[in-house]
DNA sequence: CGGCTCATTGATAACTCTCAACGCAGGTGG
DNA sequence: CCACCTGCGTTGAGAGTTATCAATGAGCCG
């Protein structure tokens, strides 16, 4: 059953905001919907048609330019929000990483559920302002650092960023082994690298012996401290 | 007087979504005050204690890393928030570009007024979810664009954010001329670039016949579409 | 007229990209 | 069950763009 009661972000995602009897309602116009890694949800330029929750998966935001270079601008993960209200169009494309499943709504039935009830927006703005927040420490990272920063940065992001879905029962606690959401091609879109850096980076940090590769999707950081130390 | 009703940016900034007696109460927590240029408003990793309207001037965000480098994630013109309401630390600082009259919040005031006016909130989330895709938008830039890509965008953004200040009359004009808020240091910290990099890229448009250069400070777009081409 | 800051210009070095070849793993079909 | 094919990742050599270091130049104010 595609209910809010059973939902696993239910007290993470922006409904928390929200009682019984209105969850009840917001459940009504939206619907669940499983992607497959590689799928998209929404493209770059489009009219902004629909907005969503992500309740299970990773899934990449990315610009591009028309000669085909790409940026991933975001990264969302389960309980996040997706999509633009209360705009025109979405400047950027939501792709899945992984196979993931999401609670869409249709951008009118959000925006006019929404004004009407304060909490979620509010909800809404704390989160947005927190994205907003990550996004500009992210710029300074596209902008002033040198390749073994960005990998390193990457890396120690992504192990506080998937520590909530390995391990629920601490919440303090980061994954110091974790599955890559991302080909390296996609890590390479993310910090404005090309594919080769990254992998000569990854290669040189596993021969100091700061993090291991047991097979191209995983990886072990074995020494937080020096990681530390690469990402600047 | 410092009265909302005088003021310049009443019909654009969040203050919008008030009624007479509401503005007249969010008056009564604010305050208006004068920055000269270099002059800070906050300071990056300090909590986060006020939050602002801009009314006139140029302002910048910036973040830093220990070692000194430094990028500027945000540029803020009239009409623009300031600050991180209902969170903790602000990771950015904000800076005057140029001399610039604001008008501050305590954070806690404002935190109190907007939760209790709900459109106030829907005007912010609105201005947020603008600035974040902007913010977005500019992380293709830092990630993917050459040098002389980053500079004519750089030019192109700045003539279009620069013209309601410059010509009120017709809203969808651009400034082709136009006064540089930026230091060439400040360019640089924008666009990730060296000031010696962003320097040659100036000369080089100048001699192309794209742009002049009547004074340091000073920008004339002689050729748009050459600009636009430049811009990628 | 100095003395200062900021910007420009030049020469060289460093980093990352580009192009190319090779390797590994997983899937398919004989 | 193995051979082959294909996609992704790694490694290497060389080129190109931007950074770094250094000197010169232009504007501003005492």
């Amino acid at each position: 059953m595609s209910s809010c009661d059973q939902c696993v972000v239910r007290n993470r995602a922006i409904c928390s905001a929200l009682e019984k009897d209105e969850l009840a309602s917001l459940n009504a116009i939206g619907r669940r919907r499983n992607l497959v890694a590689g799928e998209s949800l929404i493209w770059e330029g489009e009219d902004s048609l629909l907005v969503a929750n992500v309740i299970e998966g990773v899934l990449k935001l990315s610009a591009g330019t028309e000669d085909g270079r790409e940026q991933i601008v975001g990264v969302v993960y389960p309980s996040d929000f997706i999509g633009r209200p209360f705009g025109g169009t979405t400047h950027h494309g939501v792709t899945a990483l992984t196979d993931a499943r999401v609670c869409v709504f249709s951008r009118a039935d959000f925006d006019a559920f929404a004004r009407e009830h304060p909490d979620l927006e509010h909800k809404l703005l704390q989160r947005t302002l927190g994205e907003l927040d990550r996004t500009r420490r992210w710029m300074l990272l596209l902008g002033r650092k040198s390749a073994s920063e960005k990998v390193a940065s990457f890396l120690l992001e992504l192990s506080d960023r998937l520590a909530p879905a390995t391990c629920t029962s601490h919440p303090d606690a980061v994954a110091s082994r974790f599955v890559l959401p991302f080909s390296r091609q996609q890590i390479a879109d993310v910090l404005g690298l090309t594919i080769e850096t990254v992998s000569r980076q990854f290669t040189r940090l596993k021969s100091d012996g700061i993090i291991d590769l047991p097979s191209r999707r995983e990886v072990v950081i074995e020494n937080r401290a020096m990681l530390l130390a690469e990402a600047g």
